[in-house]
DNA sequence: ATGACGAGCGTGGCTCGA
């Protein structure tokens, strides 16, 4: 099965593309991220009538979050528990009935955390936090689980291709640093880095100063796995072409073969 | 050295992102 997550940047903005990709990459669950479109508003019959099971947990002008599925899931959640206040979309996961078993599906769109020093920094280290916790429940499911979404986090110097310019940056800031080590420190995998040895495996490029042409990436976009879903894991994907679209997103898709 | 781009909201120039 293959299970992406792809940050879309509005996805009323950016629904041609959607559908091109969809068509092409024919995924079983797509995560998508900054859907910036409450849920009546978005094109939701252009989706269905291809087949396509929409599931969203939207807001007005930004944020918003949503999950893509050929099957109907069994279960639904658009909350990332312990913060019943917090009115940011940010969170949608659910269980599918795919190859036969069952898979949980987590899609998250990670607080950016700028600028430093102000609370949108501490609100993206308490959502870390928040995560860790959860995560850990999950964990404790044994069910193959897949944690997908923007994480807003570089995790290593070899996912930036100018770390220099991130050092004053929340996505590169050793607590979030610490953060992302910390999920991976319960027990999950980070499906790219298991998958390929590549370099500059990056997911995102700014629209702004010729990042793409220069190839002045960051990998941010991460695909973490259960040791029951990484032990199906076949390989990855990231469909870098997307960004050479006309009017693309700045994130790419990543994308997951897990087999049955 | 700085700004640079883009979406949304809603009609002018903000906020927000990374």
């Amino acid at each position: 099965m293959l299970v992406a997550t792809w940050n879309i940047n509005g996805v009323k903005a950016r629904l041609d593309a959607l559908l091109a990709w969809l068509d092409e990459r024919q995924p079983d669950v797509v995560g998508l991220q900054e859907i910036k479109s409450v849920d009546e508003q978005l094109p939701r019959a252009e989706l269905e009538k291809r087949g396509w099971h929409v599931e969203t947990h939207g807001q007005k002008g930004f944020n918003g979050v949503a999950l893509l599925s050929k099957v109907a899931p069994l279960s639904l959640e658009r909350r990332l528990p312990g913060a019943p206040g917090d009115e940011q979309s940010r969170f949608i996961e659910a269980v599918y009935a795919l190859d036969g078993g069952r898979v949980r599906v987590a899609c998250l769109y990670l607080p950016n955390g700028n600028p430093l020093g102000t609370e949108k920094f501490t609100y993206k280290l308490d959502w870390m936090a928040r995560l860790e916790a959860h995560a850990k429940t999950r964990l404790e499911e044994e069910l193959p689980f897949v944690l997908m979404g923007d994480y807003n986090v570089i995790p290593q110097p070899e996912d930036v291709r100018e770390p220099a310019a991130w050092t004053n940056d929340a996505l590169y800031q050793p607590e979030s640093r610490a953060a992302y080590r910390r999920l991976l420190h319960l027990g999950l995998t980070d499906a790219v880095r298991a998958a390929s040895d590549a370099g500059e495996t990056y997911t995102f490029w700014d629209y702004q100063a010729g990042s793409w042409p220069k190839n002045n990436g960051i990998r941010i976009d991460h695909v973490l796995l259960s040791p029951e879903a990484a032990v199906r894991l076949q390989g990855v994907s990231i469909d870098r072409h997307v960004r050479g679209w006309e009017k693309p997103s700045d994130h790419v898709p990543v994308v997951v073969d897990l087999r049955a």
